[in-house]
DNA sequence: TTTAAAATAAAACGAGCGCTCGTAATAATT
DNA sequence: AATTATTACGAGCGCTCGTTTTATTTTAAA
C-alpha cells in the first residue's frame, strides 16, 4: 500500500515518511498488476518497469505519449521489445498505471486533511500534502494531467473525477470554515479553483519556477498567504 | 489585420469592436498563407478553412492533434482528402495557423495595455483584453497550450516564447507600480504567474465555469478582484 | 456552347505503428 | 553437468498514417 504518515511540517521530513521512493513504487506496480507485468521475479520486474516509466514520462514530456513508439521506449531504456512487453502487456497499461497511482494518492492526501482539527489546518494540510506529493511524484502527475484524452474510456473519465473531487474537497472545507465565521469570503469556488490551478502550474512547469533549490517550499508558501489573504485570516 | 480597439468596458462591447469574428479570421488566413492556401477562390478557401479549423478544434480537443486522423477530418468536414489539401498543404500547416494566430492577438493586448496611464489599468486592460480575446478564440487558446508539443521547432519555442512574455510583462507591470509606491507586494513574481495561470484555467476548462451566461464575466472580475486583494490596492 | 482552369473525389504509396512469436540466452534447480 | 524455468531478443505481421497521384466534375469567362 503507498502511503505516508500525515502532516509533515516540511518537504524534506514528507519526503522520508513517503512510502513511493525509489523501487517500492514499482513493488507495488508489481503486486497489484499480475495480469499486466508477466514477469516473474520480484527484482527484474521493479527494474525494468522503473527505466520504462522514467523514459516513457521522459520521451512523453517532449511528444506526447501516443507519438512517443514503444521503439522509442526500447532505445532508450535499452530493454527489447519482447521484454518490455513481458513488463506491460499492452502500450496503454502505463497510463491507466500511472492514473490508477495519483488517483491513490490523491484520495489519501483527502483523507489525511480531513482528520485535521479545524476547517484551516485541514484546508492547509491537504494543499501541503497534495503539494509535497506532486513534488516526489511530478513526472506522474504530470502525465496524467497531459495525457488524460489518451487513456482509454473508463479510466478517462476515473481521471477527470480526480481532479473535480479535489476541487469540491477545496469548496466544501472553505464553505465549512465560511459557517463557522472563520473565512470571510463569498467566493468558495472561485478560491478552490484558483488554488488547485496554482498547484497544478506547479508540477506542470517546474522549470519555470525552479531555479532556487529552497524555491519550492517558497511556492507553497505563496499560494497558502494568498489562501489566507483571500479568506480574510490574519497572515502571521 | 487582426485587430481590435482598446479599453472595451465589457464583453458585449469587445466582441462588437473585434474583428476576427465569422469569416474575417479565415480571410486573415487566405491573405497570409499564399503558399499554403492553395485555393484561388477567396469565398471557397475561407468555406473550407472554418469548416476544417472548427472540425480539427472539436477533434483534437477529444483525442488530440497528432491522434487526429486526417480521414477524420475529411468525415468531419464533408471535404474531400485533395480538397484539404489544397487548403492546408500539410496537416502541422493547422497547428501552425494556430499559433501564429494566438501569438499576434498576444502582442495586441500586451501592447494596447501599455497604452493606459497608470499601472493598475495597464495591468487590468491587459488582463481584460487578454480574457476577452481568450473567450472568443478559445479553441485557438486551448489547441496552442494543449499542442504545442505537437509543433515542429522552431514554431514549439516561438510558442512558448508567447507564454514567457505574457507573465513577464505582467510582472514588470506590478513592478513598475511597486516603484511608484502604489502595490505593496513583494511577491510580484508569483502575483504575475497566478494571474496567468487562473486565464489559462478559464479557456482550458470552460465546461467547469460556464454553467450560467453571465459566468465569464464574474470569472474575470473575480481574477481582478484577487489581483488587487494581493496588491494591496483598496478593492472597489 | 465551348473550353480551360479550379475544385473534388478516389485510389495508391511507402513509412511507421502496436504487437506477436519463434528462438536464443541466462539463471535456477536438480 | 544436465535439465528446466525464466527472461531477452528482434524480425515480421496487419494496419493506419500523412501525403501524392490520377481521374472526374464543376465553374465561369469567351
Amino acid at each position: 500500500m503507498l502511503s505516508c504518515t500525515a502532516e509533515p511540517a516540511s518537504y524534506e521530513a514528507f519526503k522520508k515518511t513517503f512510502s513511493c521512493h525509489g523501487l517500492k513504487l514499482y513493488d507495488y506496480i508489481f503486486d497489484n498488476y499480475p495480469d499486466v507485468v508477466q514477469v516473474k521475479k520480484r527484482h527484474v520486474a521493479t527494474g525494468n518497469l522503473k527505466k520504462l516509466f522514467e523514459a516513457a514520462f521522459k520521451i512523453s514530456a517532449k511528444i506526447g505519449f501516443h507519438e512517443m513508439s514503444l521503439r522509442d521506449l526500447c532505445r532508450e531504456t535499452n530493454i527489447s521489445m519482447g521484454s518490455v512487453y513481458t513488463c506491460i502487456s499492452r502500450k496503454d497499461n502505463l497510463a491507466i498505471i500511472v492514473k490508477d497511482v495519483v488517483s491513490q494518492m490523491a484520495a489519501q492526501n483527502i483523507a489525511a486533511g480531513r482528520r485535521e482539527a479545524d476547517p484551516l489546518s485541514r484546508l492547509e494540510t491537504t494543499i501541503r500534502l497534495h503539494f509535497y506529493t506532486s513534488c516526489v511524484l511530478q513526472p506522474w502527475y504530470s502525465f496524467l494531467y497531459m495525457e488524460t484524452r489518451s487513456l482509454p474510456e473508463p479510466h478517462q473519465t476515473e481521471s477527470k473525477k480526480i481532479e473535480a473531487s479535489t476541487v469540491s474537497n477545496f469548496e466544501s472545507l472553505i464553505q465549512s470554515g465560511v459557517k463557522e465565521k472563520l473565512f470571510v469570503t463569498p467566493q468558495a469556488g472561485f478560491l478552490a479553483h484558483s488554488i488547485l490551478a496554482l498547484l497544478q502550474e506547479w508540477y506542470l512547469k517546474p522549470w519555470k519556477h525552479k531555479y532556487q533549490n529552497r524555491e519550492s517550499e517558497d511556492y507553497l508558501n505563496n499560494i497558502l498567504m494568498m489562501m489566507r489573504t483571500m479568506l480574510g485570516v490574519r497572515v502571521v
